[in-house]
RNA sequence: GCCCGGGUAGCUCAGGGGUAGAGCAGAGGAUUGAAAAUCCUCGUGUCGGUGGUUCGAUUCCGCCCCCGGGCA
């Protein structure tokens, strides 16, 4: 017999908003003997599970599920942390003998698995919040002009619009004494010392956007409205990334009597497909070697996925 | 039936004798600790139909069709 190449450990899924990836992600777990680690920078926020199809308390019982609903809205969670939360429990799985299947819509977050991350020291809030206050008043093209003296070259590829990039330029060198793009110049490496099996679901357009449509419905059936009034009732500041969830700000809006529940809807569904088209093109352009599945080859009977499954035989050890 | 408006991009509309332009919708792209975030780029369509005037009509004129509103 030949020498196969090593099986893989780990079982990456990333799809748009609303594509199934839930469901698949258990039945393949349940298939292969694995847990489910959320690869999506909303439903790790204790709030909002409807309103961020987070699974329910039912399929959670089914398997073992990390990552989810494990931090407080008011806290601002992000990918670094992510990263290394994402690491113990795929190292906690793998000591129990678990397939780890790492699945969600986060396109930034699979990166930092699969590139990993440069190596760049927290910076002290104080240095991050005046950054942030300063984009707020001054806009960004001031803050453009700073970034383009301290680091030219970061400067040089970002648009003097993005703020958010420039911000945070900014707040690296002020906390570092470096330029971003000098920490971005270190050749970074996956914190993955084992193959990975991936596969991305990219549907149809129409289909994942009636999807869309029809899905928040549903929620605001189940009851999102009364998830948005406890989140509100919290009073935390807008600007927290929970607070950014698809949905919130629209339905608040309705609750404070400034659109129509219709209105709200519309806007709602609107900003869910613009966001799985955004994903879609991450996925596209940064997700080449990726395993690609279209809806006909998942939404039934998946026999496709659970063939391609079958084929490369994943293991936990 | 008559009198007014309208009929231009998927939608709402602007324009005007030299074959047209905005907003929205939509599409493509970027993406290194906020990423469900942030940012960039993209507008050809029998200008309702048909005759006429004109070197030239989507624009002016006639007729017809359709949609509003008013009068009967």
């Amino acid at each position: 017999m030949t020498q196969k190449t090593p099986s893989p450990r780990a079982l990456f899924i990333a799809g748009p908003t609303a594509s199934g990836k839930s469901a698949i992600a258990l039945a393949i777990a349940e298939a292969v003997g694995g847990c489910i680690i959320n690869a999506d920078s909303m439903q790790v926020y204790d709030h909002l599970q409807l309103l961020t199809a987070r699974p329910s308390v039912a399929d959670m019982a089914r398997v073992p599920h990390h990552l989810y609903g494990h931090i407080d809205p008011s806290v601002a969670y992000s990918v670094g942390q992510w990263q290394a939360e994402a690491l113990a429990a795929i190292a906690q799985a793998h000591a129990k003998q678990q397939v780890p299947i790492i699945i969600g819509g986060t396109g930034l977050y699979f990166k930092a698995l699969s590139d990993g991350l440069a190596d760049i020291p927290e910076t002290p809030a104080a240095i991050r919040d005046s950054l942030r206050q300063r984009l707020k008043e001054q806009g960004a093209e001031v803050l453009y002009r700073e970034l383009q003296q301290c680091d030219g070259e970061l400067a040089a590829r970002l648009k003097p619009q993005d703020g958010q990039r420039i911000s945070r330029g900014l707040e690296v060198y002020q906390a570092t004494g470096q330029p971003l793009s000098q920490w971005q110049k270190q050749p970074t490496q996956s914190p993955l010392d084992f193959p990975v099996a991936e596969i991305l679901l990219m549907p149809e357009r129409s289909w994942l956007y009636e999807r869309c449509d029809h899905r928040f419905r549903i929620m605001i059936e189940q009851g999102a409205l009364d998830e948005v009034t406890a989140l509100a009732r919290r009073k935390l500041s807008p600007d927290l990334p929970a607070m950014k969830a698809l949905g919130v700000s629209e339905l608040i809006a309705y609750q404070a009597g400034e659109l129509t529940l219709e209105q709200a809807t519309e806007q709602a569904q609107q900003q869910t497909r613009r966001y799985a088209k955004r994903q879609m093109t991450w996925f596209r352009n940064q997700m080449i070697s990726w395993n690609s599945f279209s809806e006909q080859d998942y939404e039934h009977e998946s026999d496709k996925i659970f063939s391609f499954i079958s084929k490369i035989g994943l293991t936990s050890g």
